[in-house]
RNA sequence: GCCGGUGUGGCGGAACUGGUAGACGCGCCGGACUCAAAAUCCGGUUCUGGCAACAGAGUGUGGGUUCGAUUCCCUCCACCGGCACCA
């Protein structure tokens, strides 16, 4: 055994051991339970950044872990290789997508392996291998036969100098990112799924999923946003004809109290009003410009203007005006609103500020403004009455609408109902005379597939003038995608690619034009892991093996996927188990989001009002004699810097850390177990360099010890006759108890009360860094430990192979290393079952009771393990320090908890 | 605005089921080794008082339940995340 610890020499040996042993290559055993454990794939954007690090690492973590104790496991990796980063590197560097893609999915590849992930390389697979996106194709196909895949017009983003479609993240404060042109919104054919079809049993299974965090479920809950309410039809009259102006409310019961109704402009009311008004016409037009984001219409001022219609009250026949207003969506609902100004806020905004009347149909209570407390409802308060100036209950007074349910009034017929029962009284009387329902909305829309780009899938249709829209037969598959094109900016390169969009209408055989959008790369994702469970078949899309391996046990990934990408695989899961290609519907069983990692930043702000940001490393932080953070200086100039925080590590704030760099300094080892060490998986990770310095501390400091260990005596003979590490119950134990001394005692059971609680952190609790503080925590009882005879050595043997398989899935290079010098040469660790406690070491003669005078810690006395309350209570009483608290006090209660405490009341 | 989460030493965090608050690590302070430094090892490190034994205070705020609360309940505050003219 080498006396110092070199990483680099330890990881390449094991890595080349597990390499020829192919280690990770696994195959469906029906004889094991199986466990498949996936992270995230990446996105080969050219080198592994610490998010990366941090996430294959869980995963290895519990791989190794679940496959110590006896599972078939599977940890496969692949590559989400289309998408928007590829086609601006290209533009950047005039080399194709493709060449970029694979230089990159080769160096990161080999970043992982540097990192000693146990993955089954034969699996591998990159989304942009038409191997891969075939099957795409061809399920997009299958969904296409039965109405889940359509066609309709959509939105996009159109920026009018490029004559190009930009994806959100291109458009720059309504500006497209290379042009600065103004931004337009244009309707396009585009193909949708039909997603929505799902969103009851997508919203409903997500109780199914106790092994997902919480917050997850209630983010994709409130995305799907199920919402029931009433249909209300408004009848009106146009070219002579009745026709009906649908809107969706929550509140009918405020139905009494509409003064108008608005309409989207993009509502087809809104077009055939503006033919004649060029001045509404002019304000449908501003409302259109702008992007797609509604993240930036939130923010708009409400504005509106009337229309020169009229519609009539479902109930009452009143004549209601139409209004069109740029509040309204036309995405959500029917793109049309009732507005009750009296009961809801934006409705109430926009007739005060266009003069529209407004009537209370709501009792506010007790009759004055009714604050949160004074409703009288059968629901609980919905929000917002917020004034706390008490007025007159005259609308007009009003300062801000009664949002509230409440008891409606000034309603006819209705007057006196709660929110149920006037909603449940509209409807039905709705539903009698055909102009209303109860009905449900969501808030998800299909999804929009379609995406104006050239490093994707390939849509496989063909668009014939003769035929029309005709898909692309399954044995042409795949539409394969032009590897050697470079985009220039201005429109997808594939329409200007006559081998590709030139070819025979499959129908007629007439001349045709290839689709040439590419799919939303969220496809690709969304059944990759299907894939990896089917590796390399030629034939299907996936099969039997799929039903063997999934559904995953163990996702474990970023917070950023929690809503889209987890909500597409749900639904496309569902999808394939619906065409009867796998057996499953919820893909992932038990998920496991990690937290970012942050770092510091450090910036100066020139007197130009330019900020320039510096990396960690070349700054000197300044402390004080108690080390805290007093100030910080750039090394290179001396003059201090300003300290922005910590966030996540990225380019434009400079505090990046190359993970390459650690790992060639510390090893892959220190730099694991750091990550592991520093927060528990789901929390944020604070970066410290100083920490990598202590994880490599340790692992000195454990070769060290284990050498010392070695160096003093083949340690395998002084086991001999002793305890093997985790010997089974049933096994006797050589060394019993009885004639151990106490410290012997004490540090055999420290080994295994720690073995128990490591099995626990990781197994069930998934936090590793309280496992390695617990292992830490037994290295310091180690060092302690001094005893050079034959059972003090054995332990000590013991002591050291526990540790080292506790340790392996951490740090898996090492332990192997270690594992070898402790007498197990040419023993591979990863195939040794994880190790158990041995009760017959927990067992304690005596224990330590804690004593506390009223709920004060006032002393600890030693009592015999099975010693009775009575036992323990007299102990306590008779401890001095005890006395001290309880002399010339009346004692009027003892609780005993049994193994731990006693508690004097006086 | 709605939904969810989090507040513990100088810092990251621990205390899992109501039972010794601060494990473990980083940093800092002191010591050993060294001509010196690095590395390593030993000791200390919540705050206040005390040489010490020890005592008092202490888990964002204010209250409550309990023999006992970081943990449960209520109030408020701060921060983080998600959604949002969703009708």
């Amino acid at each position: 055994m080498q006396e110092r610890y070199e990483p680099a020499v330890v990881e390449a040996q094991a890595q080349a051991f597990w390499d020829e042993r192919k280690a990770f290559a696994v195959t469906e055993d029906p004889n094991k339970p199986k466990y498949y454990c996936l992270s995230m794939f990446p996105y080969p954007s050219g080198r592994l950044h610490m998010g990366h690090v941090r996430n294959y690492t869980i995963g290895d973590v519990i791989t190794r872990f679940m496959r110590m104790q006896g599972y078939n496991v599977l940890q496969p990796m692949g590559w989400d290789a289309f998408g928007l980063p590829a086609e601006n590197a290209a533009m950047q560097n005039n080399v194709p997508p493709a060449k970029w893609t694979y230089d990159n999915i080769a160096y990161m590849k080999s970043q992982l392996k540097s990192l000693g992930f146990a993955i089954d390389w034969d699996r591998e697979v990159a989304t942009c291998d038409p191997r891969y996106y075939r099957w795409n194709q061809w399920l997009f196909l299958r969904m296409l036969e039965r109405g889940i895949a359509y066609k309709k017009t959509g939105v996009v983003n159109w920026d009018p100098v490029d004559q190009t479609v930009l994806a959100n993240e291109q458009v720059i404060d309504g500006k497209g990112w290379r042009t600065g042109a103004i931004v337009e919104k244009r309707e396009i054919p585009m193909y949708y799924l039909r997603i929505t079809d799902y969103a009851q049993d997508l919203l409903d299974s997500l109780d199914q999923l106790p092994g997902w965090p919480e917050r997850v479920r209630t983010m994709q809950a409130n995305w799907i946003g199920r919402s029931e309410g009433v249909r209300v039809s408004f009848p009106y009259e146009l070219d002579g004809e009745r026709r009906l102006l649908n809107v969706f409310t929550t509140r009918a019961d405020t139905l009494m109290g509409v003064t108008f109704c608005a309409v989207a402009a993009e509502h087809p009311l809104a077009s055939y009003a503006a033919r004649s008004n060029p001045a509404l016409a002019a304000f449908i037009e501003e409302c259109k410009h702008g992007t797609a984001m509604e993240a930036e219409l939130a923010v708009m001022e409400k504005k509106g203007m009337p229309t020169d219609l009229f519609v009539t009250h479902p109930i009452t026949g009143a004549r209601v005006p139409v209004w069109v207003g740029n509040y309204v969506l036309m995405t959500y609902g029917e793109g049309a609103v009732m507005g009750v100004p009296a009961h809801d806020e934006r409705d109430f905004h926009f007739a005060k500020k266009y003069g529209l009347p407004i009537i209370q149909v709501i009792d506010t209570g007790s009759g004055l403004w009714a604050l949160g407390s004074s409703q009288s409802t059968d629901d609980p308060p919905l929000a917002s009455a917020r004034s706390p100036k008490p007025s007159s209950p005259i609308p007009d007074e009003w300062d801000v609408a009664f949002e509230s349910h409440g008891v409606c009034v000034n309603s006819g017929k209705y007057d006196g109902l709660g929110y149920r029962e006037a909603v449940d009284a509209i409807a039905a009387d709705l539903r009698a005379s055909g102009l209303g329902d109860k009905q449900v909305q969501w808030r998800l829309r299909d999804w929009g597939i379609s995406r104006q780009r050239y490093w994707g899938c390939p849509i496989p249709l063909i668009h014939c003038p003769k035929c029309g829209d005709v898909p692309v037969p399954d044995e042409d598959l795949p539409v394969a995608l032009p590897e050697g094109l470079v985009p220039d900016g201005s429109g997808n390169p594939l329409a200007k690619t006559p081998s590709f969009l030139d070819c025979r209408c499959p129908k007629c055989g007439g001349a045709a034009k290839r689709e040439t959008d590419t799919m939303d790369t969220f496809v690709d994702s969304s059944w990759y892991f299907l894939r990896f469970a089917s590796a390399n078949n030629d034939q299907a899309m996936v099969d039997e093996r799929a039903n063997y391996w999934m559904p995953v046990d163990q996702y474990i990934g970023g917070i950023e996927h929690a809503i889209l990408h987890l909500l597409y695989s749900r639904f496309w899961t569902r999808v394939m188990r619906d065409i009867g290609l796998v057996s499953v519907k919820e893909p992932f069983e038990n998920l496991l989001t990690q937290g970012m990692v942050l770092n510091d930043i450090y910036s100066r702000r020139s007197p130009d009002g330019r900020v320039q940001y510096f990396n960690p490393v070349d700054v000197e932080v300044e402390l004080d004699s108690k080390g805290s953070r007093v100030g910080a200086r750039l090394k290179r100039d001396g003059q201090p810097v300003e300290w922005e925080g910590m966030r996540t590590m990225s380019k434009s704030k400079n505090n990046g850390v190359d993970p390459q760099q650690l790992v060639s300094e510390y090893g892959a080892d220190s730099v694991r177990l750091f990550m592991m060490f520093k927060s528990p998986p789901e929390d944020t990770l604070e970066w410290s360099d100083d920490g990598v310095e202590g994880a490599a501390r340790f692992m000195r400091r454990l070769w060290r010890v284990v050498y010392e260990h070695v160096r003093a005596g083949d340690g395998s003979q002084a086991t001999a006759d002793s305890p093997k590490a985790g010997c089974a119950p049933t096994e006797a134990c050589s060394l019993s108890s009885a004639d151990l001394t106490d410290a012997q005692r004490a540090l055999r059971r420290a080994a295994h009360a720690t073995l128990a609680k490591v099995t626990d952190d990781i197994g069930r609790r998934r936090v590793f860094n309280t496992a390695i503080a617990a292992v830490m925590e037994l290295m310091n009882t180690l060092s302690k430990f001094e005893d050079d005879s034959a059972a003090g050595r054995a332990i000590v043997q013991e002591t050291l192979e526990l540790i080292v398989q506790m340790l392996s899935p951490i740090v898996p290079h090492a332990s192997q290393a270690l594992w070898e010098a402790l007498g197990h040469a040419g023993d591979p660790l990863i195939d040794r079952p994880w190790p158990k406690p041995d009760p017959a070491a927990l067992v304690q003669d005596t224990i330590e009771i804690v004593v506390q005078v009223n709920g004060k810690l006032r002393g600890r006395v030693n009592v015999p393990a099975e010693a009775t309350d009575d036992i323990v209570r007299e102990a306590a009483l008779q401890d001095a320090n005890v006395q001290k608290w309880t002399e010339g006090k009346q004692i009027r209660k003892v609780i005993v908890v049994k193994g731990k405490l006693v508690n004097v009341v006086v």
